[in-house]
This record gives structure tokens, sequence and C-alpha cells, in this order.
DNA sequence: CAACATCATTGGTCTATGCCAATGTTGATC
DNA sequence: GATCAACATTGGCATAGACCAATGATGTTG
């Protein structure tokens, strides 16, 4: 019967407030106090500490070097998605964005894939599996599935770097429809190696399917973003 | 020397794959073994499980009630936003969807809502905030700020509930043009209130401006969605 | 039989402590 | 002066244990 709300506050909670008001008005990059010299000031242990900084961390406010300290994270960076891809995004916030290609292959489409693609299963479809850097760091981790082979694909990428780009002048691809879905999950081993995150960092995960004026699937993609330095951005006009 | 996989994994991470194997085949609301069981039983601290554990719920694979257990979380819902509300997107995939109305009011606008909104500061703004239900079960805490005061705006939006209908039918407005934001968070005390889940769990925070054919802003809106149980969707077509 | 008090169980928070891994500094050596 | 080894510092992982809070079963009582 009793409302109940403040008394219940954990203690590792009003530490991250307290930790917030410290880094308002600090610059990014700025150090803050060691975990163990936080336990002390604030009477308490340094798993609490811990709790509390982690949380920030989750969030983008805060960030940690092992063996270096932790110190007040950089602002988000803004990404808009449109009919546009990654590297135009980039380019039209003024951002300088490259992408590392981990692999450039024909495979056999898996269930998941085909499913998607709308293609049997086993058919071949071109892989690309790139790692995004705007401003030479790593945010992404993108793969891209297109259905069968694209002649002289690599070469005709490496001068571009857009994908759509070149889908539509190389191959007369032209994409007419995107859905993309976005949720959260938590780094992994994987995540933690290919973007330089720590581990059970949030992550928006991105699933892209890109159809042309047919209707046809051209495009299956899965991105994976860190969650803390990243909007996600989509603009929505009235076809009215 | 060292066994090298052993080095690199944390032992929660292999424990939180561990427990992700037991539960691949039990159906959601299935109880798994307590806490201090699993401790025993994979030979670790209690510490080391919560901290599996943890990670698990807030990737929405688990979920757990304080006194009673842990247990194999429902699959995630599904959100299609299009030029649509809450109301038809919930509706369209048949859904039960509901709203519980926390406040309706005219407020002076602050600095955040006055700059999105593009009014001088301390203008009157009409405050909607709401709890969104999707099959009975909280999913959104939503705040949406729109200009000026709307004349018997609280009975014509009981009538329907959703509020783009009531906009288009009774006042005449009509969006042409939404701008969604999205990005994660962890859960607060008050997200725990409202929303029911626990603290630290991953959140999916929206804005959204939507403006009309002229391009004034009319909807400035903060959603604050579960990241365990939803996946956002945006569907774009070319306009070209 | 219904209502209530009791109590064991289970997750939630916190402490205190230890060792490992990465980093950066200090100082010896060439 | 440059190089490299040793060491201190800092975050990362893990343990063992304690107490609290919510839940649900058990048993008592009116």
């Amino acid at each position: 019967m009793s409302s109940d709300v403040d008394q219940a506050t954990p203690k590792y909670y009003l530490l991250k407030t307290e930790v917030l008001g410290l880094i308002a008005n600090l610059r990014p990059g700025t150090l803050i106090p060691t975990e163990r010299a936080l336990a002390e000031k604030y009477a308490t242990s340094r798993t609490t500490v811990r709790q509390a900084i982690s949380e920030l961390v989750a969030e983008g406010k805060l960030g940690r070097i092992q063996g270096h300290g932790t110190f007040v994270a950089a602002p988000k960076v803004t990404h808009v998605r449109q009919l546009t891809s990654f590297s135009d995004d980039a380019r039209s916030q003024g951002l300088r964005s490259d992408s590392t290609v981990l692999a450039l292959d024909v495979v056999g489409s898996d269930a998941e894939v085909s499913a998607h693609l709308e293609l049997d299963q086993g058919k071949p479809v071109t892989r690309l599996e790139r790692i995004r850097l705007i401003e030479g760091e790593p945010l992404a981790h993108e793969t891209a599935w297109l259905p069968g082979k694209l002649p002289r694909f690599k070469s005709k990428l490496a001068n571009s770097g857009s994908l759509y780009a070149v889908l539509a002048a190389d191959y007369g691809i032209r994409i007419a429809d995107v859905e993309d879905t976005v949720e959260t999950a938590l780094a992994g081993p994987a995540d933690v190696r290919l973007l330089g995150i720590e581990m059970g960092a949030p992550l928006l995960v991105v699933h892209r399917l890109a159809r042309d004026v047919g209707g046809t699937p051209v495009e299956w993609t899965r991105s994976t973003f860190r969650g803390d330095r990243f909007r996600f951005v989509s603009r929505v006009k009235s076809g009215n």
C-alpha cells in the first residue's frame, strides 16, 4: 500500500548520478579518478563503483582503457539513413568515411540469406563483409549478401567504395525500397575484436532488405553498430 | 604456458553460452536453475553466474523475478513504423494495443522542446505523456509535445486513442514528413517503475519530429522502448 | 473454509579481497 | 641518446560471504 520509490534507489545508481555530475563540464578525454579512488571517496566498494561506471560506459558517457584509466567519452556520431548508404551518409555530414573489406567472395546461400533474398538455399550469392569507419574509428561491422555473382565486382567497388553507387552505375540495379529493422544486442568476443569495444557493450543490430522497382530483393545486409557512438536516423516523406 | 582459449574468453561468457544451450529448446516461461544452483553446477561463484545471466536478461533471452526465479523470455514483438502511429502499427499486426495517459496538459516549452518545434521558449505547448501497451504489457513510455493549445483535445483523443488520427480528423493537421533518431540507453529508476523492467536494461530511445506539408514542426516526441521486447522497423520507398 | 502469520527460497545489492592483463614510467644498460 | 627490462598503476575477472526484499508455500487461527 505504501508509495516507495526513492527509498529503494540502490547505491550504485546514486553513485552513477554523482559521477555524471563530476563529468558534466569536462572535455572529452579527461581522465576521471580511478575506481579505487572513487571507492574510497564515496566510502563504498570497488565492485559498486564498477557497476556504476560500467553502465555509464554502456551508455557512451565514459570510456575506459585497461592500464590507463577511465575518461569522458566523445559525443555520439549522428548517422543518417535514407535511400543512401553508409558512405553517402557520412559524406553528407562532412565526415571522413572509410571501410575495410574483410571478405568479398561468392558463397552458397544459407537458410537465413536465401529466405530473405527469396532464393533457393545453396544458390550462389555475393558476400561483402566490411568494417565501416568514420573519422578513422570503427563504428560498424556490416555483411551484405547480393543474389548471384557480380563480374569484376571487386575492382569496381574499390574505385567507388559506395555499394549503392556501384550497383546503380555498373549493374543497372536501382534500389526502390528498403526495410530496416533495428534491435539491441550486447557485444560478444567477435564484436570486441572487430569494433574495439568492450564485452557487454550495447549494440544496434540493423537488418536491411532492399528491393528493386519490381519488388525483387537485391540486397540483404546485417549491420552491427556501436550503440555508444551512434544514432540511427530515418527520414520518411509522405508519398500522398 | 597457457591454453589460449581459456585465457581469451572470460568464464562468465563461457557460462553465458552454456546457458544459451540450456534454454535453446525450452518454451517461454520455463524456469531455469537458480543462480546458486548454477554456481555450484559450474563450479563458479554466484557473482560470475549473475554477470552471465544479467547479459542474457539485457538481451531479452531471459527474464527474472525476485523471489520467484529466472525464466526463458518470450520472443520479441515487432513494431512497424512508417507514417503511422503506435496504435496503427500494432493493429496492423493483429495485436491488442492500449495506452495509459499519465499527463495531458498545456505547459510552457523548455529549451529542448522549443528548439525542435521552432518556437520561442516558454510558449504554450500541449504535452501528452503515455504508457504504450501491447497485449497488456507496457512496451514504451512516450511523451509528445504539440505546438499551442488544442481545444477539446482530451475528449477527442479518448475516443480514438490514435494521436495522428485525431490530429488529421479534428484539427486538420496532416503529417507529411517525420524524422526518427534511435539510440541506446540503460534503464534508470523511472524506467523501471513505468515499464516494469530491471535496472540497467537496454532501451531504445526514439526522438521523432513530424512536420506538415509546409515544413512546419507539428510534433516532437520522445519515446523510450524496451530494448528486450522490441524491434524497430522502418520502411522507406524511393520517391524517384 | 477463508484469512493471516510464518518461514524457506530466490533474486538484488554490497563488501572485502585477490590475482591477472594492459599501460606507462622509471631507470639501468649499451 | 636510444633501447629495453623492471615496476607501479589501472582496469578486468573472479571468489566467498553477508544481508535485504519479494515471492510463494505451509501451517495456524478465527
